[in-house]
RNA sequence: GUAUCCGUAGCUCAGUUGGAUAGAGCGUCAGACUCCGACUCUGAAGGUCGCAGGUUCGACUCCUGUCGGGUACACCA
């Protein structure tokens, strides 16, 4: 049931139809002031009357709505309490009626969102900026699929580019294969960077860099083999980390899977006389706020945008996408709007569906990171230290814990995780261990440490055939705890609506703040049995949608911790 | 130079299509475990919402200008 829209029917103001009213009732800031109120400051001019009087008059007439214990008209503003037990029962019973599944909608229902993220570099460390991106994207992906929508997660893989040149050339001088086997990325890395370092002495080997990756392109079968064994090197790193992190996606096309698609792309952009050479390159223009995008190089050579074209009618081809999100960090802001120029300047209507969700940058405390000079925080390090310190918390506090090393995986992660969930999206973000490492206040550790709580008491209290007697959360602590579960549905769907998954992450916190207040207030096991029941109900539905919440954001659910 | 984003407490940040006395965590100080899990809870101190105009009954929120910072700006991705 709808109280705000029983309110608003109720309402008959001259020129105000109830829709108006409907959205214009809000939770006041100050919940003294009730659950919803009414400024009525907007009518005063038309109806000629002072907002006061026109509130005056309001709350008369609403007051007989059934379901409000208190109407109050107060300087230009009607304030409306709702019965706290009959609000209670109902978002009760809701919640528990839905379990996990509480949130969840059909909003989406026939409707596909691409979700373009993480997008790894082969050859290359999986650092803590691509966290911050795979963890935004990985909520946006649960997020969408919870609100009904089908949803294609897609790892851009970096797998083609003249980089791959220099590695098979620094491969060839210095890698040993044994090495490389068991070191990995890393032994990768270092070759990479050793190159580098060698090529500013020696620039002959760029020209062979050079050639090396002409020959993957005209699939010389060595170079091939040696590009596809350091993509196999690197995948199998990176699928252990997205494992720890419960990522999955659901297609890894990276960019070298367009080196065949982006010709019929160019051919239809010059049929519509879109494409110009200038300088020798081929370019389109995008308008006269921006400079034209380029997308093919005086050489010959493609470049980025033009695969990133090509993916995007692949990707309305293959999954004929509603909306297609780009997870991609605020620095491409230039090459989406061209790119996106484009689509549009070719009259495609799906332009508009096209949606970059940038997000703000990692660095570290002395600058920016650096792959090329090997100044990189790796993610993998950042994990194990989140896990060691989790494990040495557990030690401490809880040293007769069953599965010790499970629930320190998940707390560690869970803390490192929420860390890159818990700000907007667009906010630059300066890592150090101490801030990622923190598990005091509100972070995950404090909301999982609220989820274990509750399982402790639902545990104690076992099961019980009372019927509940709801004057047992007629309090503040309760009310406000109650408020919360039932915004929970609403808050999913604005932070779907402007790919926020912060928007949860403060949800999640405002309902573990609201239930440890009311848990240390009100005393749970030991009250009457009918009220008892009331609030073990309460806990109950407190833990599913703690339960839902960190299921989105991708953050484990230790049953005890 | 042009475009774009950010600027709120000592620090990190929230602030719901413009609404009542601008909120939280950390840190600081002072408190609460014979009681359902103290990885918890309570209280205090801390603010010209960068600055200046404008729109409005009402501006942290919208517009203009300005200062400070980030990012991008053709053959990298």
């Amino acid at each position: 049931m709808d109280y705000k829209r029983m309110i608003a029917d109720t309402v008959r103001l001259d020129g105000v139809s109830a829709q108006e009213i409907y959205e214009m009732l809000v939770p006041p800031k100050d919940s003294a002031n009730g659950d919803y109120c009414l400024p009525c400051f907007k009518f005063a001019k038309q109806l000629r009357t002072s907002p006061i009087e026109i509130a005056r008059r309001i709350a008369q007439e609403t007051a007989r709505v059934a379901a409000l214990s208190k109407v109050e008209a107060v300087a230009g503003y009607v304030n409306y309490t709702l019965d706290k037990t009959m609000l209670a029962a109902q978002v009760l019973d809701r919640v528990l009626a839905q379990g996990d599944a509480y949130g969840a909608s059909d909003q989406g229902a026939g409707k596909t969102v691409c979700i373009d993220y993480s997008s790894v570099n082969i050859a290359k460390p999986f650092h803590m900026g691509h966290m911050l991106n795979t963890a935004i994207g990985a909520a946006l992906y649960r997020l969408y699929a919870k609100l009904g929508y089908r949803v294609v997660g897609i790892n851009h893989l970096g797998d083609w580019g003249t980089q791959f040149g220099k590695l098979i050339v620094a491969y060839r001088k210095w890698g040993d294969p044994a090495l490389v086997e068991s070191s990995g990325v890393r032994g990768l890395l270092d070759i990479y960077v050793r190159f580098h370092k060698e090529a500013e002495q020696d620039p002959a080997l760029d020209d062979q860099a050079r050639a090396a990756f002409k020959a993957i392109e005209d699939g010389d079968p060595e170079a091939v083999a040696l590009w596809n064994r350091f993509k196999d090197i690197t995948m199998r790193e990176v699928e252990r980390t997205y494992a720890r992190l419960n990522v999955r996606f659901d297609s890894y096309a990276g960019e070298s899977f367009y080196n065949d698609k982006m010709q019929p792309v160019l051919d239809d952009l010059r049929a519509q006389g879109l494409l110009e050479y200038s300088d020798g390159a081929q370019i389109v223009r995008v308008g006269d706020d921006m400079p034209p995008c380029l997308l093919v190089r005086a050489d010959g050579a493609t470049l980025y945008a033009t695969r990133d074209l090509a993916a995007a009618f692949y990707r309305k081809r293959t999954y004929d996408f509603d909306r297609c999100l780009y997870v991609v960090a605020y620095q491409q802001n230039l090459h989406f709007r061209q790119f996106f120029g484009v689509l549009e300047r070719m009259g495609e209507p799906w332009a508009q569906d096209m949606v970059h969700v940038a997000h703000g940058m990692v660095s570290l405390e002395d600058g920016a990171m650096s792959t090329r000079s090997g100044h990189v925080v790796t993610l993998e390090e950042v994990l194990d230290k989140a896990v060691e310190k989790a494990r040495g918390v557990i030690a401490d506090k809880s040293p007769d814990l069953q599965d010790k090393d499970g629930v320190a995986e998940q707390v560690g992660v869970g803390a490192v995780v929420f860390g890159m969930l818990y700000n907007a999206r667009i906010k630059d973000m300066v890592f150090s261990f101490d801030k990622c490492l923190n598990f005091d206040g509100e972070t995950a550790p404090y909301i999982q440490y609220t989820y274990a709580r509750c399982n402790s008491v639902l545990a104690k209290a076992g099961q019980s055939e009372c019927e509940p007697d709801y004057r047992g959360l007629d309090n503040p602590e309760a009310a406000q705890l109650i408020r919360l579960l039932d915004r929970y549905p609403q808050t999913l769907v604005e932070a779907a609506r402007k790919y926020e998954p912060c928007i949860v992450s403060r949800h999640l916190v405002d309902v573990a703040q609201a239930f440890n207040k009311f848990y240390f207030e009100h005393s749970i096991l030991q009250a009457s049995p009918a009220e008892r029941e009331a609030r073990v109900r309460l806990v109950r539905a407190t833990r599913h949608v703690l339960a839902s919440a960190l299921d989105l954001l991708g953050i484990g659910k230790p049953e005890r911790m």
